[in-house]
DNA sequence: TATTGTTATACTCTATAACTATA
DNA sequence: TATAGTTATAGAGTATAACAATA
């Protein structure tokens, strides 16, 4: 378990984490935003809903991005003004909502593949596949413990 | 060097990665908000003035928030908004800004470190002291790629 | 009644572009 | 002319709260 006793070492580690954090996602934002037309959260969508058999539901998708419901609403509202895809209510049980991409949407998504494997192996350059592997394992506890702090505090 | 061949494992890393990052923003930012009534960037922006002599230029905290220099005028126009600070004109180069914080920041600033300490052991919590070393040394690898694949791509 | 999803509203943050002020 | 900073504007994203629809 880590033992921090020095108060400025834990800011100092927050500080960096979210600063590596906020420098890494704005560089993959922008460019993805600049080379295929696609902000990153449309892009996990879309990357989501092609792994899930093609539609998903609002509450599935806003599991899947740490975000809420309504959020997804508005998210795919914006999806479905650039012809991305489309929700429609499930007509065998009204309460809920199929989330599907369109053939443009499969599309950019296609196109938007390489330049995510552009920007993983320039954020990632100079990191061994040992130190990769031991990241991924860090970033899974990362995002576990935010999951379960946000339910904790809530 | 990490050498990835497998299209699905690189974009795995990559939504993995950015959401884990969203999940732990995310996270902080609510705790912030709810306990310090401080958002983090604002929080980092007390801090870093607090560690920097007390008074910084818009450009070297746009240096340090990744962001550029008209977002921290909007930004600080909102922690004067809030009474945190305030920015001045340099009277000896009067092209220069100071960005100052005034005591309510400073005190918002002292009460927002416990929290900032909570936020940290909870993401941080299972995670063993080597491995933090470690995530801290792969951040700031992945914050300077992320910072020179911008220049780049620029 | 509980669950799923939407709407209304407001705010933070960011990006683009054009601008002012100073040295 | 180059640099520092601001302003105007627009848009993405998120949070809160209230709401509608369905089982």
């Amino acid at each position: 378990m880590i033992e921090v006793n020095h108060e400025d070492t834990i800011l100092r580690t927050f500080i960096l984490f979210v600063q590596s954090a906020n420098a890494a996602l704005k560089y993959a934002d922008a460019t993805f935003f600049r080379r295929a037309k696609l902000s990153v959260i449309k892009f996990i969508v879309l990357q989501v809903l092609a792994t899930n058999g093609g539609s998903m539901k609002p509450s599935e998708l806003a599991e899947w991005t740490s975000t809420e419901r309504h959020n997804i609403t508005t998210l795919v509202d914006r999806m479905a003004q650039d012809e991305l895809g489309r929700a429609q209510r499930n007509e065998r049980d009204r309460r809920f909502v199929n989330i599907t991409p369109n053939d443009k949407g499969m599309k950019v998504l296609d196109q938007a593949k390489p330049v995510a494997r552009e920007i993983v192996n320039q954020v990632m350059s100079s990191i061994s596949e040992n130190d990769a592997l031991l990241l991924e394992k860090l970033l899974k506890v990362l995002k576990q413990n935010a999951h379960s702090g946000s339910s904790i505090y809530r």
